[in-house]
DNA sequence: TATTGTTATACTCTATAACTATA
DNA sequence: TATAGTTATAGAGTATAACAATA
């Protein structure tokens, strides 16, 4: 860790989520930090940790609604397409069919989602928000919103900004 | 996503495993394309699915050598610092103490890994590699750099350096 | 035959707690 | 008290297979 990147921490860790953030990262003496070795030739090594940062603190800062970053987005594509099938929306997100049944169980369990019949389908099931589920993503939003805050400041805006337009450049 | 990176698809889809690459982010109709909503807005999605797909390719490419993702970097770590205590590796790649006993044993059952008492605390056990643990790496390496290749070549060489410079500057 | 949704199983990974043996 | 390592358990996520109903 460079010394200004230690600088940057130090003025986060004065914020509470942020100083959580900061102990996720790793943030061990500097005598102690081991050699990577190859490792740091691989993508898929930085990808993974900060991918795991990022989940711990949507987790946490989403915990007054007890919603993971899979069920969130299952909301946000219902609401943004309503009447999907759930082939449709496991397809969109990479979720198998068969853990997205248990998935929309729990939010049905909830009162946040309902499951119409399709006219011209009988397999299919359409997916709407319920009025509940409207007011409890709402909530959810702002609490992402904060959650993507922490996340610009802990990696500094312009590093959120070229990774935000870098993935969205893909797909 | 645009028609210039379907086009680089399509060619790249002439190899059997960039052909299976583009098959996990989702290659589907425009037609039955979602809108992601707020989705879009959220960094945490889009390092999530990248690091499913960059994991799937690396077991997929590593699969001869029954070896993970977890497992390859505790044994890259361990090669680059002989002699770390488990303590000091766990922390190293943010991998709990309780899971990384489990897979030490493992890599000590296949005689690939050796722990030696330390001098000075009986309580840590110093990690090396053994004789058939360095030739089995050397094995996993080549086709690590296979997969690191597969990778750079299906996200574009130029999107895979910025995206490794970000994560690099970041730690 | 293929698709939609469901249930079930096995495995990986994460998060804890409890325990020992050392320091 | 704290640390190093181990074992155990629970939950989330992934990967399959099998099944019924429907297309």
């Amino acid at each position: 860790m460079s010394g200004a990147q230690r600088a940057r921490l130090a003025v986060a860790g004065s914020d509470r989520k942020l100083g959580l953030l900061q102990r996720e990262i790793g943030d061990r003496a500097e005598s102690e930090k081991l050699d990577l070795g190859h490792l740091d030739q691989h993508l898929g090594y930085f990808v993974r940790r900060l991918q795991v940062m990022i989940f711990r603190d949507f987790i946490r800062t989403l915990a007054p609604m007890t919603l993971r970053p899979a069920q969130y987005s299952v909301l946000l594509l219902i609401e943004a397409n309503p009447g999907s099938s759930q082939a449709a929306i496991g397809r969109a997100l990479g979720i198998e069919r068969a853990r997205l049944a248990r998935l929309l169980h729990d939010l049905q369990g909830r009162g946040w989602i309902e499951r119409r019949a399709v006219n011209g389908d009988a397999r299919s099931h359409a997916l709407f928000l319920r009025a509940e589920g409207s007011r409890a993503l709402a909530r959810s939003k702002k609490l992402a919103v904060r959650h993507e805050q922490q996340l610009a400041k802990f990696l500094g805006a312009k590093r959120w900004q070229s990774l935000m337009e870098l993935m969205r450049s893909f797909g």
